[in-house]
DNA sequence: AATGAATGAGAATTCATTCAT
DNA sequence: AATGAATGAATTCTCATTCAT
């Protein structure tokens, strides 16, 4: 087969092709199945399953279910590092910075919520579990960590900051989660009021009408 | 045996302690397996194995593995549900309401995670999990529910009381967390950081010296 | 305690009694159970679950769950044995004999399926089981004996008496057992009805009115 | 692949036949020890040991013990549904329909106990059990169905067709097994006496000779 | 590469029987 | 004797991973 590739480069070419989207079918499937049943209760066949390729495949692509769930979360941080760093650029002072990061975090959660949400079941839910994909997961330990960072900066060693971080991330986190609950999806209200949280606490909440 | 009992009432209970103490040690096997490896990794026979007892014993006294679980949770819960209504009972306003309920769930957690700890082997950290007890959740839970309730009364429609609850409620969970983690353990200082950046956010928080 | 025996016969007595009261209750109990679940299916649990005794206190009148089985056929046995030979020695003929027989088996069904049926939560039939009590079995091979016996002393070498034997009983069996589940049971009818089956076949069979 | 089977189709079937066959030799394996232990008793590992297999790979081929069984049951009864619908069409009369039925079933037995037979290692009887293939059950209820509809038929209100049917079967059912017993098998003078007794009772039973 | 059957360790749970009280 | 908790082998079934085709 391998003297097929060598004579018929446009073949090889599908091949690649064909390897690419297998991944992406892998990582596709795997990303909602997590995100139903967690790592544990998630099994390979359930992966695969949503697929059009075999359990050997699978295992021809990533070497073990623990693999994927890597895959997805390197995947989540990769694509999410520049945006997070092009916040870091633009942002003036530090609440210019947490407005901003929140706003990129959010989008990327709405987003990837709307990828896990295309096709799934919407089975029963399951207890004990965190629902959450490994890429939600894996962005906002980004967002902790940069947060941690900054703040870090900003403010040096007049607060604790390792408190601090820890709660604006939770608050950051948190607020997110409801937002993706609430429909229509509002995600400047949602990064305004994480945002006023952090800076200003209870006083500084925005208003809400009647 | 009646007649035994009463005629030697010190002999009387030692069935019922043994039953007692098996219960008991379950339960406490049972906490240190769930916070180790979560629901879904925690087999029967890791938590037996923490006992002198057998598998056999184990469903003489909870029907299934799930129900330990809930036996856990409803502990915790039950413990800790006369605490939280005398906060609520001696608070004057929300502050005071809010800075007494997380004292109280941060003397809970301590408590909880001194008996986890007290004979935890440390095997390696398992990913993909957030490790709490049940019983810790079941009183965060607690504690969740008698924000939002506080929190609904006093603030009526001004603000978006969901996300005031949620956030709220993810500082005193992540600070609290965090508290656990540090040597030594300082109580006070993790609910005075919690309430300020509730009550003030950012510019509140506590300065700390060097 | 042996003492206060001594002491005390008229209590002695009484646990006489009370260890024939609680064979009695065991038996009683597995009747039931195995003719609502089989052998396999039926549990000690099952049987003691159904009485006021303990697990323990079982196995202090049986040895094990075979041994109840084997009690509980020879008690139908040995109730039934006179009986079958009373049929014996009054029938004058072989014909004569079969309806005793019959008469005397289907009696012995009737009492046992009322004894059986009296606290029957009836629950789902199982499958792949043929419901009958130890006593029943026991009876009916019994009367398969008795049966084999008579037509080999009576037919001698002219019909096949192996045969004719397992028809006869055959013929028996499920006539009785289908008497069983009418309402109301006809014990005469059913009697009837098998001996013509087994004297004349088909074409001796009683006549139904319209 | 399928480009292989079609360029190759001596090996097309190789992994198809693998599968064939440890189907089969699962049915065999099961089939034998339904007839020795009975349902309750026999284990899946019990089946799968005498099977080069494992127990998962059981759990590819049939989704449950009781599927197995059921697999079983629906392949006898598949495979004799056109031989007693052939016997059916061919018989003239009652009598005759009866003879060819049981001539027909007691092929069967003898086929199917031919292949229980084949590697039993004969272990200890077990009691309470009737032992039986699931086939052969699936193919006795068969015909029992199909007697009890021609005695509907041809003999209508005149006698109690139920029990007829009842007795007949049970005749035909008990010369059966007592046939199988015997060596050598004589299938049509099983056939003759099982027949005769349905028809004309003791009186009509075939004469032997010696 | 792709396929999907095979593997076998391991999970939860049951149950006959024993034994300390 | 009576009690009922304790035992641990056995049962059914699942699942990540391997491997022949």
């Amino acid at each position: 087969m391998s003297d097929i590739d060598l004579l018929n480069p446009s073949q090889a070419g599908k091949r690649e092709q064909t390897k690419a989207a297998n991944r992406r079918a892998i990582l596709d499937a795997a990303r909602q199945v997590f995100a139903e049943l967690g790592y544990e209760m998630a099994s390979v066949r359930d992966i695969i399953r949503r697929t059009n390729l075999s359990v050997g495949a699978f295992y021809n692509y990533y070497r073990s279910k623990e693999e994927v769930y890597e895959a997805l979360s390197d995947d989540g941080a990769r694509r999410f590092r520049p945006i997070l760093a092009a916040e870091y650029e633009r942002a003036s002072d530090f609440a210019g910075y947490v407005r901003g990061a929140i706003g990129a975090y959010y989008s990327f959660l709405v987003d990837e919520q709307a990828m896990v949400a295309a096709s799934a079941p919407g089975g029963e839910r399951h207890p004990h579990v965190r629902i959450e994909t490994p890429e939600m997961k894996a962005v906002f330990d980004q967002v902790k960590a940069s947060f941690a960072d900054v703040l870090e900066r900003e403010r040096g060693p007049h607060v604790d900051v390792d408190y601090l971080a820890a709660a604006a991330i939770a608050i950051a986190r948190e607020v997110g989660e409801l937002m993706l609950e609430r429909r229509p999806i509002d995600v400047p209200a949602a990064v305004e009021f994480a945002v006023q949280m952090i800076l200003g606490g209870l006083p500084a909440l925005p208003q809400v009408k009647a």
